[in-house]
DNA sequence: GCCTTAGATTAAAACGTTTTTATTATTTCC
DNA sequence: GGAAATAATAAAAACGTTTTAATCTAAGGC
């Protein structure tokens, strides 16, 4: 039924060499005389032998290839991280594969597993205790959801508690006093930082929160959207402005503001985060913190290959972002009146 | 330096059994005695131990995981499709491994290199030649970007031809007769199929194209922004419609369109494909040709799975979209006039 | 109580490579 | 022209598993 497989045996065999000349033929290692050379590497292409990766790597760890382990690809945000990190990759001659997975377990046994060179960790359900494995098996590795730095792990984060700040004072700024939060999971880095700074900003200014101004949103438009439409046909007191944990969230918000005749930025102000492309153009164009997601890609990868090839040790990076002003935010009416 | 990887050796050591007797317990060959079974087990929980992959897939090849080789993860269409994917082969407990190539050579040496248990395939640079390479390995592999039937290779398409025909015949409904298009890439499936299919209803009607009419935009949004403003600003006559490849390809057009001071529908009148969440608020939202993204990820997993576990064999699989009318297309007007 | 059988465990082969070491053939040196 | 160095190739060990075949021990059968 199977069909049997060509192996560097059988190319040796065609060849009538010894299976060390063709793998050495195959590797370019510079030893073997060049008609031999030449002449293996016809036969091999003659049989179209490709090499087993298990054997392989079974023998030789260096696999070439890293591992991306993240819980999601879905929204505009991944788009564009995993773009740049493959982009990456390729550039330095790296496979990149990808596993989406919650499970903690599928990550450990492909990393530990040697199945890749290193990876980098988007996946926030694998827990302390198995990152402490990683590191003590010396496994090179970038996080993008926490900060956890050793001699060959890395961490490259988006400075979400400045994010969050930046917002809460611009807010501020506006005249706004009265500011709702429509949280992401608070299991998340981006999501506690962003929301802590919102509130330690808050707090400095002397303004108070109202808890039941706090929302979930899950970082996604669809929830936002009935959260913040529960919210309305509630019929609590609108706050002056939202912070929203993504701009996914800012949209599903306004969203439902829309359909309930709220107005933005008439009504209400909505700031949020990432600056997706969509932030552009959607109606009103999104007030929002810029996050260099293809920079913080590209430095992922750079810092990982970096650990795979000795030459750095891990660090920490924490990218700044910038606020993104349009037109999604206005004066606070109270204070144009006063 | 590198920290000595615990291997079933050292745990058979630390048990005080043989290596075959690990692997019995580990992989719940029942013909063990219960208790050495759990004593085993408990040791190598305590070690840590994880197998390594590949002295494990060496020997048996079942890996339980499934590859999807893709060109590109960039964009809503995606999004949705490899979501489908991986939720599907959760479900049935396979591990999904993603690799983003243009290279075939990465996919040929991962798939027959034995890394995967079968193959999805969306990747339109594999051309003929390795095809025929997976076929005769009998590999377990469904396209999703080509037909292509054997008995271990199966494939799931959206049946793009018929809706080229279906905007066509729309559009001549409503009155168009100058139709502009705007392609994709001219080597995918979708883009010949959907290309041909209006081309070949548009001479049915006895209606002509005007092959100045005919812009590239690369599936993107972007790319399609840049054709049609070239197109407005060379001062050529306007269609009084224009087909999109996709919806990105639509919303770059309109963009376009709308910097120029065209309105649509009012002066124009866009059709696409896809039916991407975006294109339902796009403003003004998107009249599309629906295609089953999720159902045609499921089918594409069941299809595979069927095929590794020797209940099915590989067949072609034609998905239907419908008609979703929105607000981006009107009446010609000079059908209204007459 | 001996022989067979079943139950439990182990030893050894195999998977397909790379790499280290060994062998053979050729050249260089004086 | 023989020893030593070099070049080219091959043999064998190793990587970490699974699996098949072998061994050992205890249990039954008579």
């Amino acid at each position: 039924m199977k069909i049997s497989k060509v192996t560097i045996k059988d190319v040796a065999r065609e060849a009538g060499v010894s299976i060390s000349t063709v793998s050495n033929a195959l590797n370019g290692v510079d030893v073997l005389h060049p008609d031999t050379k030449e002449h293996v590497l016809k036969v091999a292409k003659r049989l179209n032998y490709i090499p087993n990766l298990n054997g392989k790597n079974l023998k030789s760890s260096a696999t070439k290839v890293i591992g991306l382990f993240i819980t999601s690809l879905k929204g505009p945000y991944y788009d564009q991280l995993v773009d740049a990190i493959s982009k990456e990759c390729e550039k330095f001659g790296y496979e990149l594969n990808i596993f989406i997975t919650k499970n903690d377990r599928t990550a450990l046994s492909n990393i530990l597993g040697k199945r890749v060179d290193g990876a980098i960790i988007s996946n926030e359900f694998i827990d302390e205790m198995d990152v402490l494995a990683l590191e003590k098996a010396e496994i090179p590795i970038v996080f993008i959801d926490r900060e956890r730095v050793s001699k060959t792990s890395a961490s490259v984060v988006f400075d979400s508690y400045k994010g969050g700040q930046d917002v809460a004072r611009y807010l501020i700024n506006l005249g706004h006093k009265n500011i709702g939060y429509i949280r992401g999971y608070d299991h998340l880095y981006d999501d506690i930082e962003r929301y802590a700074g919102f509130r330690a900003t808050l707090e400095e200014a002397g303004i108070g929160f109202n808890e039941e101004n706090l929302l979930v949103g899950y970082f996604e438009e669809d929830a936002s959207f009935s959260a913040v439409k529960a919210f309305v046909k509630s019929g609590k007191e609108l706050p002056d402005a939202i912070v929203a944990a993504n701009d996914l969230s800012a949209i599903g918000c306004i969203k439902a503001l829309k359909s309930e005749g709220i107005l933005v930025p008439k009504d209400i102000s909505i700031i949020s985060f990432d600056n997706i492309d969509l932030s552009e153009y959607f109606s009103p164009p999104l007030t929002t913190v810029n996050n260099p997601i293809i920079r913080l890609g590209k430095l992922t990868v750079e810092s990982l290959l970096g650990i795979i090839q000795g030459k750095t040790e891990g660090k920490l990076e924490k990218l700044q972002g910038s606020l993104v002003v349009r037109d999604s935010c206005s004066l606070n009416k109270n204070v144009l009146i006063r």
